[in-house]
DNA sequence: GGCCGTATACTCGTGGGCGAGTAAGGGGTG
DNA sequence: CACCCCTTACTCGCCCACGAGTATACGGCC
């Protein structure tokens, strides 16, 4: 296949997007990123940072244009994207957005073992979910509807596609938990019995 | 906080759980867990699981049980699961369902660097992965379909899961792109316009 | 009966990710 | 004017994940 990315952690994504605005020193990245609040959509660890960026440029992604030093402070490198660097960028959101690709969210690691666990404690749980689930979406909906007035629909897409898809998580954990407790839910009873014998 | 789990990889949750079932040496934890399907469940790699499981026995959440070898293959070492290991096992599903935890889906990502795109390319790519959503949808309404009859719900919920979430990414999808190319996308041309003088 | 492919069963090296550590300037306060 | 803490700006080193490699045996086929 096409060999994969050169740097793969999303962290460049962001450094690339971000040069590409302006050219920067990494701790100024670190700033300019998290106002953008960029650190919400991506699991970004900012101890890797400093890597990612030496990785870009030994790639070529990105290049060292200036390396002074103000007062006696430690020394800043200012880096600027090079052609291949905004190439990679516009691939790499091409195949994101393009190329629905196969997630593991934990839940779903979380339901594959919930047989271990019997139906009544199942049922507990997943209400503690739910709820949690709940106050969640309601500062999410209020977060967003105040970021309405001031910001253009376009930067908003991910906190929309995000509220959208943990309303469908809460609606499907919602019928789920009432089939389990008005006891439409299938086999119930032989689940309890197998917890209860082979269970602690 | 509660120090951080013994053993982090998921594949370590997928081994606890086969080992309940019954003592085994690591390649048949393999076969056992390809065959359960659980690699849809968790984004494992099986050349880990050599690592996970040296370091489950290092924490004391399995045991070494016996190590012969049969014929002239190579030795091979059953472990089981140990009572800090049933616990574990508990303690980490509870976690798993009941905390909503916050989750960086790659297409978020894309979605938080699409305006370095145009308005019409990003209407295109967005084209492409609802055609390759829906070709999923088909195919895993039908194997769910084809699973209901043969296996008992509680071990369906995670394909249900993920077929629910993939609804609701399509259905979010479907109706961004209408707004995109039905023009009721606001500050389209501004959007346009950016991207035209500052773009290649 | 010899050959080959596939299943069995691991081993190892490297490279990146990440947390924890470091160190100097600035500015506020008593 | 001395102290101290917060911000700026990185550096370092461990550890784990993972891919690629290895080695034997069994079964089937010609």
């Amino acid at each position: 296949m096409a060999e994969r990315r050169k740097v793969g952690n999303l962290l460049a994504l962001a450094v690339l997007a971000a040069l590409v605005e302006k050219s920067m020193h990494p701790y100024e990245m670190a700033t300019f990123l998290k106002a953008r609040g960029k650190d919400e959509d991506m699991p970004i660890k900012w101890g890797s940072l400093y890597t990612v960026v030496a990785n870009l440029a030994k790639h070529g992604l990105v290049e060292a244009v200036e390396s002074g030093r103000q007062g006696g402070r430690p020394e800043r490198t200012v880096y600027r994207v090079t052609e291949a660097g905004r190439a990679e960028l516009a691939d790499w959101t091409r195949e994101l957005v393009a190329t629905p690709e196969r997630e593991y969210p934990r839940f779903k690691a979380g339901l594959s073992v919930l047989g271990g666990l019997g139906p009544d404690e199942a049922a507990e749980l997943l209400r503690r979910r739910l709820e949690a689930l709940e106050r969640g979406l309601a500062e999410q909906r209020a977060a967003l509807d105040a970021q309405r007035a001031a910001v253009p629909r376009l930067f908003l897409l991910e906190s929309e596609y995000e509220l959208t898809m943990r309303e469908a998580e809460a609606g499907w954990t919602r019928r789920l938990l009432a089939d389990l407790t008005g006891g439409s839910f299938p086999d119930l009873d032989e689940w309890r019995r197998f917890h209860e014998s082979g269970g602690v």
